[in-house]
DNA sequence: CCTTGTGCGGAGACAGCCTCCGCTTTTTTG
DNA sequence: CAAAAAAGCGGAGGCTGTCTCCGCACAAGG
């Protein structure tokens, strides 16, 4: 019942080809956004659009493949974050930590939201979204219960928050003080009105 | 000193094919959102591609040119929301506007933020959005003086608050439910935290 | 009706996406 | 270790879309 188990061993050229692919992949979406041409990954490298398609059936399972790193350096900070002591302090680090997995490459909040609005299983970005989202609810709970946060913000309504955060900031087109604003603005609206600090 | 004064009338075929390439793009962005073809939309209109681009050089440029009557619309709203009483719901009525006329396509967030970033005098699209910033400014001004917003909050801020909130709508992830809740959280974001209602 | 010149439109160069299939490379088998 | 079998490779090519250039047609004015 293990579904598969590797009958054979994986073929030598594979591996190397599929990190090539990843590598490659990895310096367009960070110098052109995840709207960089995949002919050109394929091309830097060293091997034909087909191995490319073969690998990755779609730009988002690329996207998703090369994410994976960060996805780790996040489950990472969540271990730093919960070391604090202040659930509020906890929740705003979170916020922020998901806000720079976001701002990862130029662009990437699209992708990102198509995959939460489709619960497409096919979508291998819907998993991760999913995981963030029920992650964010469980920081807001821990501020909700300690009297930190509104009993009317809802988990997905701060993830919401973080996305369309990095997609302003993604667009180059706002300077970071403005943003600092932006972020405390969320931040008192989801903030309890009697909250000391 | 007045520039050009028109020397000749303008043709009549010139009026028409502008017209019928306003109306068929009108359609096509509003069923595909801002990247829909172009070559799909001279088609329709009846003309060949060179007409169009001659018209519209840019995508841009014809994108501002179709929301213009959009902009007029919103000009007669700022007529209709002049005459509420309070300075608090005045402003919450003008961000709503600037929402619904950002969610006109989909898409439509992502040039337009393009736009304000730049300051490009070339970009057809960047003087709506500096009028929009400072209409904006004036509403959330006469908020703070009457002690509804705080202080520290920007028009800018708001300006970026709601192209957020209509990019997020415009993805189609959300439901009604969630965007209300968000531009609640908003809004208890620069609304004065002794402020009643 | 003719002249003028403005505007038309489609052919075509270019770029990116994605697929299909003959061939090479790797692995397995005798 | 050679030969068969399997697995993966890669590029040619079809498709869609962007944008330009230039010979030609047609509207405006005499």
């Amino acid at each position: 019942m293990s579904g598969k188990q590797q009958g054979r061993k994986p073929r030598a050229d594979v591996q190397r080809n599929r990190a090539a692919l990843l590598a490659a992949a990895q310096r367009h979406f960070l110098r052109d956004g995840v709207g960089a041409s995949l002919e050109a990954v394929a091309k830097e490298a060293g091997v034909g659009p087909g191995t490319l398609y073969r690998h990755f059936p779609t730009r988002e399972a690329l996207l998703a493949a090369v994410l994976q790193t960060r996805s780790e350096e996040l489950v990472a900070r969540r271990a730093d974050i919960a070391q604090l002591g202040d659930a509020s302090e906890r929740l705003r680090q979170w916020l922020r930590a998901m806000e720079e997995y976001f701002s990862a490459f130029s662009g990437l909040p699209e992708p990102l939201m198509a995959a939460a609005r489709a619960q497409d299983p096919d979508n291998p970005l819907t998993l991760p979204c999913d995981d963030l989202i029920t992650t964010t609810d469980e920081y807001l709970r821990a501020a909700q219960l300690a009297g930190h946060a509104r009993p009317s913000v809802k988990g997905y309504d701060l993830f919401l928050a973080a996305i369309s955060t990095a997609w302003i900031s993604g667009t180059g087109a706002t300077d970071e003080e403005s943003l600092g604003r932006l972020r405390a603005l969320i931040e008192s609206g989801y903030r309890e009105q009697d909250d000391e600090e």
